[in-house]
DNA sequence: TTGTAGGCGTTATCAC
DNA sequence: GTGATAACGCCTACAA
């Protein structure tokens, strides 16, 4: 037995395909009773109105928007700074009844070449059916916002870009790196070690970057503005991916490897609330042994009492949320305002 | 300037729509060769490879699932329940390269009749480019849910259902609401108070709810079970949507209405932790004055030693996952074990 | 107020 | 290995 389609309603009703699609687009194009037949017979028959699919082609709209999270998008849930990203998004798509599509990036099959590994990992976004695109800590230059800009979608970024035609909502993120790195530098601090976040799963065994790894970090210019503030030695740890559990482990092993700075700075928030874990596991003291500073000020970092770079993460969503879905999608450029908020967990460094 | 189109690719080439479309879907259907130079021009001329919407409309297929969460999208990510239930089934999805559509359901019109406002309601899930609908916290028989079936698209519920033809993975939650109901009657109480979930915002006033209120709730399940084990008054009360802010508030308003039970339950873990918020505000010990319960078990409810209804969560959202993308789809149920957890929020009435 | 017709971009079928 | 053709379901000029 066949799909019922508009078609099927309009022959069953003896009208045309277009009377029935007015009857569920253009009330006012059609009899008051006209429309209730149908709407009637459409019911009696089990037409479940307009499809999708059709809707969308024809229409060259999707009434949806698409986020891409990080690598995985399971890991997404377990991060704040997504979560409330992801809530101020909501709160102005929503009120347009457009809906939100959360994309995975699918890891290209190994061994592949580049090209085409890019290309399969852009899978989800290819096949998705948005209107607009956004991406969230993965760089700007990441192969699905070159699809997107290739799609001829709207597209906003969370980095600074130089491209007038680009749309992005961002802080200074070399900025902030600067008001950590002077904060610490006033207090004495002249070796800390940084805390980033890499590709490899959460708790990896922990391990030291050399300058040239840093490129690919989501975060660079937070590392420069450290470096450029900050007299004195550097170095950055991973311990995997964004994870309080991955803090945790690159700040062991600091003290396993006997290179304890004065001071740990967690290139996020959730970062700096694993090297505070470790470090009470270890017994030593915050801020009297080593100080620790984050960035991104979400929730828990109040409740932790954390030293952090304050920005307005639900207003980044929302701006990104209204950039989305403006029809005229010219492109925009939004700098968020940022500041340092200087809680308990810094002092002046040992000696 | 028209849009590049497979046509247009086809025709640069001097080839046919259709390798074009092999070179991309099926390499194994032409030369090596030729496809090389097809996906080379391609890159050339700016073809973004086949369109998502041309192609869900050909294959019937959207390469999606949807999810409906509750009455407000924004509302869900400060949902603990609702997080991780989302982190269980992104886990599955985002394996098969399959994303997660998250849709509002916008209230209808004020005003308008009971049909009109079902199917304003349903506008964003009718729109939704989806192969696969769940729905989270809201009725089985809700519009949404009629409309997916209409459509013929698998739908998967989280609430116990009779129809042998439906697929759920849920909880015994009228066993739940027993288990908290006994475990309270063993330890003297007789009087108790159930905070719930409605629909006003979060911290609204406060009010008592009637019997025949409570048929409208997502958990009146839970509500009977209590009913049944607890051998004396059952007050329902209501300070707003599901958050910790309106558990504070419907305890708040017991409090000031001299209504002070022995023991409040939380319909959800978040509404007893507002409970204890308010409580502790007011200089109430738990348990030693008043008994604190919740359900679901989420994270936060281990942190505050609260007694809650354990149910696996992650699971949920895992075994959701795969019955939305069993391509074979028969209708199958899961009924997931729950447990008491005791911890430190309830004792013995006080007389 | 209603009907006709064309095409949105793709892919499966079936020839060649 | 490659090409022509016909849908998929819908909406919107435009004609009646």
């Amino acid at each position: 037995m066949a799909r019922i389609t508009v078609k099927t309603l309009a022959a069953a009703l003896g009208v045309s395909p277009a009377t029935v699609s007015n009857a569920y687009n253009r009330p006012d194009q059609l009899s008051p009773q006209l429309r209730e037949r149908i709407l009637a017979t459409a019911e009696e028959i089990g037409y479940p109105g307009p499809d999708a699919a059709g809707r969308t082609l024809r229409m060259g709209r999707a009434e949806a928007v698409g986020v891409l999270l990080t690598e995985r998008l399971s890991y997404a849930f377990s991060d704040p700074f997504a979560i409330e990203f992801l809530t101020g998004l909501s709160e102005v798509v929503e009120e347009h009844g457009i809906s939100i599509v959360l994309m995975p990036v699918s890891r290209g099959a190994p061994g592949s070449s580049p090209a085409e590994a890019d290309e399969s990992q852009v899978t989800a976004v290819r096949n998705a059916n948005i209107d607009a695109l956004t991406i969230l800590s993965l760089p700007a230059d990441h192969p699905a916002a070159t699809l997107a800009r290739a799609r001829g979608m709207r597209l906003v970024t969370t980095s600074v870009s130089n491209d007038p035609e680009s749309s992005w909502v961002a802080i200074d993120d070399f900025g902030a790196g600067v008001m950590v790195g002077e904060h610490l530098a006033s207090l004495g601090h002249r070796d800390i070690a940084v805390l980033v976040e890499t590709n490899q799963p959460a708790g990896s065994p922990g391990w030291r970057l050399d300058a040239a790894e840093l490129s690919f970090l989501d975060y660079a210019a937070r590392v420069a503005g450290l470096r450029k503030a900050v007299p004195g030695q550097v170095l950055i740890v991973s311990g995997g991916h964004n994870s309080i559990e991955s803090g945790a482990t690159a700040t062991t092993w600091l003290l396993d490897h006997d290179q304890l700075p004065t001071a740990i700075v967690g290139l996020s928030d959730v970062l700096a609330l694993g090297a505070l874990q470790a470090l009470a596991n270890c017994r030593l003291r915050t801020p009297a042994n080593v100080s620790v500073c984050g960035f991104d000020d979400i929730p828990a970092a109040k409740a932790a009492d954390l030293t952090t770079v304050h920005q307005p993460i639900r207003d980044k969503g929302q701006h990104v949320g209204r950039l989305l879905i403006d029809p005229a999608s010219r492109p925009r450029q939004v700098l968020l305002p940022i500041s340092l908020v200087t809680r308990a967990t810094t002092a002046p460094a040992r000696r």
